[in-house]
This record gives structure tokens, C-alpha cells and sequence, in this order.
DNA sequence: GGTTGACCTATAGACTCTCTTCATATAGGA
DNA sequence: TCCTATATGAAGAGAGTCTATAGGTCAACC
């Protein structure tokens, strides 16, 4: 859903900050924890897990969901861990920046 | 320089807000503007006043700098002026949404 | 009891777009 | 002669989108 480059795995990590869970349940999870706004598509998910496991900051295992199907459980790894926190803080400089740069919202009329 | 998808774009027409610029000066502007936080490459802002022209947000014209070089000066148009209000407020949302998301930044030891 | 369909969960390929990197070019001024 | 100002283009990497495919489970329905 058009995300900027490089949040959708942050917000991964994240989300696996609050427990393992399986690749559909990311999804879903980011998707309510926003309140619909973000639309996780499931092609982007997948490869952004891939890519995370291949750098180490979360790993994997096949296990049984609670809907009684066959699930690929991921969960943080401490480096993972680390790795969250530095591009947490690297997100919220950038975002400040951004913000100073850009000045107040113009007010719109509705 | 490592900028987050899209940014550029929206910074770029920001600096143009106030004033026709050439692109040097826009990159200049911008790395100015944030402390040197963002350093801009001219091998992206080039591409992206491309794209941003071919769109009908800005528009261009040859002079001669103020350092008596010739320069192309890029303008806002009025779709662009519209089009920055509507790009400010949905960075503004998407920003908002992902800090809900993510939580407070945890505090680093330093 | 068997079929149907909805939902859960995962994978993969082709494509697009942005940004990076690098190379090149020209002109003015010191 | 060299540095700064200014511009262009091509090649490549990486992320995200779109689309298609696949199989298992459960509930509903006839």
C-alpha cells in the first residue's frame, strides 16, 4: 500500500516485538493496530520477512496456528532486537527533519 | 541520500515554495535547511525535477545564474502548489500512523 | 454424506519506480 | 591550470505492487 521504503520493516519488527506470530498475522496485526490505514499487501510482507530472516534480525519456524494450519512462526532475534531500536531512532530523526524542513500543514478548508 | 521513497519529491516542491530555483540550489537549499541531515544527490534530485516537470508540478526555464552560469530555473506551477498541500497532509498522516504504531522511542543508554 | 465455498496461510515471478553510483560535459573565475 | 558551478545520462540495486498459484480446514448447505 504504498509505503515508504524501509518503514514496512520496521514495522515488522516491531510487531514481533510484542511476541512471534506467523506472516498473516503481521499483516493483520499492522493492519488493525493502524486502524485499517495501513494496507499490508501480503506480496510485500512475504519477500520483507525473507529479507529480515536473511539479515538475522528475526527467525523462523513452522508450527501449527491456532486455526489449526500449517504456519511459519517468526520471532525477533536479539540482534533483531538491537536492530529495531537504532532504526526506530533513525525514523524518528529523519521524520523531524523532514517536519522542519516541510514547516506547519497549510490549513485546509473543508 | 538513503531518503525514504517519495520524500524527495515533496521537499523538492517545498523549496521551490519559496522561489524559482535551479536544481543546484534546490540540492543546496535542502542540505542547508537540515543542518546537513540530508544530503541530497544530484543524481536523484536530477531525476526527480524530471519526473516532477513531466508531471506538470513545476516547470522550467533557462537563465543565467547569480554566479553567471547557465542554470535552469524550476518554478511551482499551481497544480504543483495543490499537489504539495495534498502530499504535506498525507506525510503528515502517514507519520502520525507510524508513531502510533511504533510507541514511544525507548530510551538508549548513551 | 458429499459438495461447495470461504477463510487461512504461503510462495513465486514479472514489473515498476525511486534512488544510488558513476561518468561525462561545459563554462567562469582565480 | 584548476576549482567551482551547473547539468545530463546510463547502469544497477532494492523495495514494493500485482497477480497467479497452491493446499488445508472448517462450516454451511443440499
Amino acid at each position: 500500500m504504498e509505503l515508504l521504503q524501509g518503514t514496512l520493516d520496521m514495522l515488522v519488527l516491531r510487531t514481533l516485538l510484542a511476541g512471534p506470530q506467523h506472516g498473516y498475522g503481521v499483516a493483520k496485526s499492522i493492519r488493525s493496530n493502524s486502524s485499517e490505514a495501513l494496507d499490508i499487501e501480503f506480496g510485500s510482507l512475504y519477500p520483507a520477512l525473507k529479507r529480515l530472516e536473511a539479515k538475522g534480525w528475526i527467525a523462523s519456524g513452522w508450527k501449527t496456528s491456532e486455526h489449526n494450519r500449517r504456519a511459519k512462526y517468526y520471532r525477533l532475534t536479539a540482534a533483531g532486537r538491537k536492530h529495531l531500536v537504532r532504526e526506530h531512532s533513525k525514523w524518528a530523526d529523519f521524520v523531524s527533519t523532514v517536519a522542519r524542513i516541510m514547516g506547519p500543514l497549510p490549513q485546509v478548508q473543508k
